[in-house]
DNA sequence: CTGAAAGCGCTAACAG
DNA sequence: CTGTTAGCGCTTTCAG
């Protein structure tokens, strides 16, 4: 059994509270008890419980992180970063995966909720966020910070981009390119993948070239999602050029099926994802992108949770948008010849 | 604030235990006041205090996993193979990123256990697995699995895969390629950086060919380490055509350092990674390595850490080693007009 | 079937 | 400077 502050009291015939204060730095504590004390529960190895402390202190120093998905590297980064800027000031992190699913993600939530924890970081699935989350986290009043996934018009805590510039801009790229009949391969059902697919139909209108043609099919957020809906688009009598994937895990399945078809890319196929996820330019073809700034994100999100958690009234809300960066690649960088 | 069970109690005119118990299904409780209960609780959002709760019964519900970084997707894998694995029991995972580094790792590991965590998964970044973490760990009788990174003779549980065999295979497969001028980037320096390379030399020394020279050099586990390690093995007058990469984000920085240099994969240079990362067949050029099945691994690691948790008694510790399983693809396939 | 008493390990507030 | 008292929100034990 693990030492308590009872044991080290008896053990040295001073009071639980003496030891206490003296092991939190009370200042009033002698010198000599202090390091009496402090010596012995070296020694013992001591570590204060901090399920007790944090019933009392109602301050669990554990942040809440929910990602839809761990294994597209853009949320392992976002852990990571989160992890790296909490850390050192001795927080951790809670992961919950809500694999996409906005009730796991509602219950990884309220479970998150009743562990006290001290605030919460959401990447979240929710197909309408008005709806489905916010009466759950006010009637606690836990700080948190959406991430990535912007809600749709509700005054919270965001770090992200703007979808529709993203989608936007990563569509006319593809037009600069020469690109003439385009698709969309669409992320999932919630204000995210919404935005970007708005993002390209806008770009695609105000582009006014009467002869560009565009599809869009069903995706996700996954790579697997990304070769089923290439797989679709091939299908097409009239095959797209330019392909623009929700984010960088589809469009490398994206690739994958394209090569598959022995296709060539970026000349028969132009690609762009978005994420700029880590080993993007090391794909099978160098993937164009639009870069979120991962780390600076994790960061932003981190220290506006940091604020909230040390306020003693809740601050405003605050939106950070990072500006989305095209980032040009093999799999959409045609040559002169290839443009019309 | 959120809502206790004394206010339910106390709504209700019935004691605080009645509702405890309810709550609980305990079965000792009328139908009808058990209902009214249940009914006031779900309208009102109840939910138990977990840090109350856990301060009583000693549990948690929260298992911690301990590895050296996210970004390397092996990791990724197994954190996201975990939480699928004991999600559903009602656990949650505190993940804590030790960096590679064995004193964060201390500190973290005691962190987790002052948490009072009820299991814990650790790919260890000790150097010597012996002098540093055992006793921290023999003190509170919290059951652990060791994951992938195998401690020097302890008897404790452990899920991986036998390193200095995965090396031989690895270099065995390169031999067998026609290289002839092999050489290993090597790993951290604890018990896995070391197995795999005395897999490797062991492989040289039993393939008894003459004329076969190597070299190390050291690494890393991560990308960068891999990007500088093969800058360091092309400054060498005779280069090698063969190289065996601790892991595949070492591997893939190796790559990417081979072609910057204008060399091809593999006719110049063979590159063999380790861990079959879910995107490694994506890359520049299709990633040879060596299966881990980290998914398997983390399904097991999560079951013998579930009959810990579960039994009162410590059950004998229990080592798994997966076998380990060459993948070839174009990194490490010579044509046979360049095997000699 | 229901509830009162005691306590998990710690801290806040105050009294000596 | 040190110690006492009174909880934090819940469960365990045992008496009604």
């Amino acid at each position: 059994m693990a030492v308590r502050m009872k044991d080290i009291a008896k053990e040295l015939g001073v009071s639980l509270m003496t030891v206490s204060k003296a092991l939190r730095g009370h200042s009033d504590i002698s010198q000599e008890t202090r390091e009496r004390i402090l010596r012995r529960a070296r020694e013992l190895h001591y570590q204060p419980n901090w399920i007790a402390r944090s019933l009392v202190t109602r301050q669990t120093f554990i942040v809440g992180l929910v990602i839809p998905d761990l294994m597209y590297s853009f949320f392992a980064e976002v852990a990571d970063g989160l992890s790296k800027q909490l850390g050192p000031l001795g927080y951790q992190i809670v992961l919950a995966n809500s694999d996409e699913d906005p009730a796991t993600e509602r219950t990884q939530i309220e479970l998150l909720l009743a562990r006290n924890v001290d605030g919460l970081v959401l990447a979240s699935a929710q197909r309408d966020w008005r709806r489905g989350v916010p009466h759950i986290l006010q009637d606690h009043d836990t700080p948190f910070v959406l991430i990535d996934r912007q809600p749709s018009g509700a005054n919270v805590n965001f770090v992200g981009c703007h979808d529709e510039e993203l989608g936007a801009l990563a569509t006319r790229h593809l037009l600069e390119e020469g690109c003439v009949r385009l698709a969309h391969i669409r992320g999932p059902d919630n204000p995210c993948g919404a935005g970007r697919l708005q993002g390209f139909e806008r770009a695609l209108r105000k582009s006014g070239q009467k002869h560009v043609t565009h599809n869009v099919v069903a995706g996700g957020s996954k790579e697997d999602d990304g070769y089923r809906g290439m797989k679709e688009l091939l299908k097409l009598k009239r095959r797209p050029d330019g392909v623009f994937c929700y984010n960088d895990a589809v469009a490398a399945g994206a690739i994958k099926a394209v090569l598959e078809r022995g296709l060539k890319i970026p000349d028969d196929i132009a690609i762009i994802g978005a994420g700029n996820v880590h080993y993007s330019d090391l794909l099978r073809v160098p993937l164009s992108t639009i870069d979120q700034s991962a780390a600076q994100m994790s960061e932003t999100a981190a220290s506006i949770l940091l604020d909230c958690m040390r306020a003693k009234t809740p601050p405003e809300p605050r939106r950070v948008l990072f500006p989305s960066r095209l980032i040009v690649r093999e799999s959409s960088h045609r040559t002169a010849s290839n443009k019309k």
